[in-house]
DNA sequence: GAAGCGTGGCA
DNA sequence: TTGCCAAGCTT
């Protein structure tokens, strides 16, 4: 382990082995297939609400083989209201790619991890390391606030994950791939429990004492403004609307079915193309409109 | 590189 | 109430 962050990551380790919660795709049974399926469900997406869609998940498709097997709409309907279904569609397209060109196995690799659709740096890296104890930097909004304060003495990370961010993530990595995974863990867990966004809880956190911004007198934000998105009133809530039609029905639905969920015609029918689009939906031979098939 | 993409809990 | 936030990805 490098000696210079010695003094930080150990105690981060030594904490996560103490304090870590139970989750359903930790447990020692997990195969890659369900760390996948974490991950796709997780991003931007809060614990409490994965789980019980994760396990529901995996009892219906427990490998990328019987998801590939089932119909892209069947994937957007189990998704629920989870949200981001498009994740639903890249996961199933994610599964189908990895039964016809990787044999059914998810891949080990984070360049072959990579290139499946909805696998950002992030994903793939969470895959490899988690799935298959492969050696590298796993680098979530977490991780990026925590290296932000402990190691940098900023008040927060900026609004992207940056090369700096990998780079710096990285050099703190132990060689052996097994400590290197726990160290990622463990401070996702301290950003998700301890080191978090809004009111990080300092006084029980295990390096406090070396906090580059504890040390620094706390400073304020001081990077590139966050822009929150904004729901109410735009497409984005429009388009759930409509969807939560679609997943509610089963079999399709005629367009007055949808034209009730929402009053302004424009914004109504732009979203529905969205959703066309996206291949979120699609329309039937007779005019209807279902869940891709 | 900014913008778009769901949903719901919480202060 | 309203704004902020939650294990990002794609275009």
């Amino acid at each position: 382990m490098p000696a210079e962050h010695d003094e930080l990551t150990a105690p981060i380790a030594d904490w996560y082995a103490d304090h870590a919660r139970e989750l359903p795709w930790r447990g020692a049974d997990v195969d890659p297939w369900a760390v996948m399926v974490s991950e796709f469900m997780l991003q931007q997406t809060p614990v409490a609400r994965v789980i019980p869609a994760f396990e529901a998940w995996l009892t219906r498709w427990p490998s990328p083989a019987a998801l590939a097997a089932d119909s892209p709409g069947e994937a957007v309907r189990m998704w629920g209201k989870l949200g981001y279904p498009r994740r639903a569609l890249r996961l199933h397209a994610a599964a189908s790619e990895i039964t016809t060109s990787h044999g059914g196995v998810v891949p080990r690799t984070v360049e072959a991890l990579r290139s499946l659709p909805g696998v950002g740096d992030y994903t793939a890296a969470a895959i490899a390391v988690f799935g298959y104890g492969e050696r590298a930097p796993v680098v979530d909004t977490n991780v990026r606030r925590v290296l932000h304060r402990a190691v940098l003495g900023a008040a927060d990370a900026g609004p992207t994950t940056t090369k700096a961010d990998m780079a710096l993530c990285e050099s703190l990595l132990p060689d052996r791939p097994t400590e290197a995974a726990r160290l990622s863990i463990a401070l996702m867990e301290l950003g998700a429990l301890v080191c978090t966004a809004a009111s990080p809880s300092c006084g029980v956190c295990p390096v406090s004492d070396e906090c580059a911004w504890q040390l620094a007198g706390r400073p304020e934000y001081a990077g590139p403004p966050k822009r929150v998105q904004r729901f109410a009133g735009t497409d984005r809530q429009v388009r759930g609307k409509l969807l939560d039609v679609l997943r509610a029905a089963d079999e399709p639905v005629g367009k007055e079915r949808l034209d009730v969920v929402w009053s302004d015609d424009t914004q109504r029918e732009r979203a529905l193309a969205g959703l066309l689009d996206d291949g979120l939906a699609q329309q039937t031979t007779d005019g209807r409109f279902a869940l891709p098939a």
